[in-house]
DNA sequence: TGACAAATATATCAAACTGATATATTTTAA
DNA sequence: TTAAAATATATCAGTTTGATATATTTGTCA
């Protein structure tokens, strides 16, 4: 059997929805998955190629005005490969937090570097909370339809987990704040 | 200059809290850290050997009974580096939710499939959290120490998030359930 | 006591993935 | 009109994972 890694089901997945070139594909997951998945074109255009060799994406020219394009479509054996593996459990959920890493090793800093560390992780949340409240608004007005609706889903976990960082940076705060009394 | 990958200050980080083995290190990564960072064998004993090179960490043989074992301390320019790398703001914080990844494609599946991942990460959530919960219990002893101190603040941000996924969990199967009528 | 399983401990490798970079064209904005 | 931004494909070195190999010691049950 042929290999299987992680990005052969987010490239098929995001074609299920519907052809598009590699590029897109990028544009694609840096920002509706870039909650919860990413990927680079260092894997993105090898696996595309890969996929077609095995017969579950299809390429197909799609350049205009001297610009090169190609546009991937899923097969039938494409689409069955991603609904194998989405029948199958969740392998691994991970968290890969820098700014918790920081935070747990500044006992050679000092808490004043973790206060920083926890007014910018913050503010990034603030930024990341706005453009969930955004997509998710917008959203709305397509749930009859079953891909958006599973795409509403984890965009309110996206929520709900970014108001639960913020709650945690003012708890954090305010012990900090007690600890130096 | 030397090469700065995340994997060498995880390393110092570690070692400036005590002397460890290669194995100690990865028990520590598959326990404490977990919640928030991973790292692998295959990262981690060459790691060392290269901080060792390096100046930034040394190495002493502790075999006893014929067992191979070697302990390795943090040296003065070690914690010189990690303590410019603490200063210096996150680069990045990366979630990766197989999870949410096969509830997002779940269009292909239907809902009956997205109603059992989250079930599946329900589960795992509740006995994430009873951990978790005990590691804060257990911590609140220490709490004068500041290495401690550190710590709590990670362990309380795994807290406060796994409680939210827990809520999500709920809201999201109503969710379902109400599009289902 | 003996024997088997689990834990301790180091090390390596192929496969996967990231982040950066190269290249080239078209579109947009000043 | 021209410079910057966006579109588009592709590759590569360096990093990391997950699995596996090897060997010894400790714990457990009979």
């Amino acid at each position: 059997m042929a290999n299987t890694k992680k990005m052969d089901y987010v490239l098929l997945g995001l074609l299920s929805h519907e052809p598009m070139t590699g590029y897109e594909i990028k544009k694609r997951l840096d920002t509706t998955l870039r909650f919860f998945w990413g990927g680079s074109y260092g894997s993105i255009y090898p696996t595309l190629n890969q996929l077609e060799k095995e017969g579950k994406v299809t390429k197909e020219d799609a350049s205009s005005n001297g610009r090169e394009k190609i546009s991937y479509s899923i097969t039938e054996y494409g689409k069955d490969s991603l609904k194998e593996w989405l029948k199958k459990p969740a392998e691994k959920d991970e968290l890969r937090y820098e700014t918790l890493l920081k935070l747990f090793f500044g006992n050679e800093t000092g808490m004043e570097g973790a206060k920083e560390h926890i007014e910018r992780f913050e503010e990034k949340c603030k930024d990341e909370l706005l453009i969930l409240n955004m997509f998710a608004e917008n959203l709305r007005q397509y749930l009859e339809d079953d891909t958006h609706k599973h795409y509403y889903l984890t965009v309110k976990f996206g929520i709900k987990t970014y108001e639960s960082y913020l709650e945690w940076c003012q708890e954090a705060k305010e012990q900090i704040k007690e600890w130096e009394k």
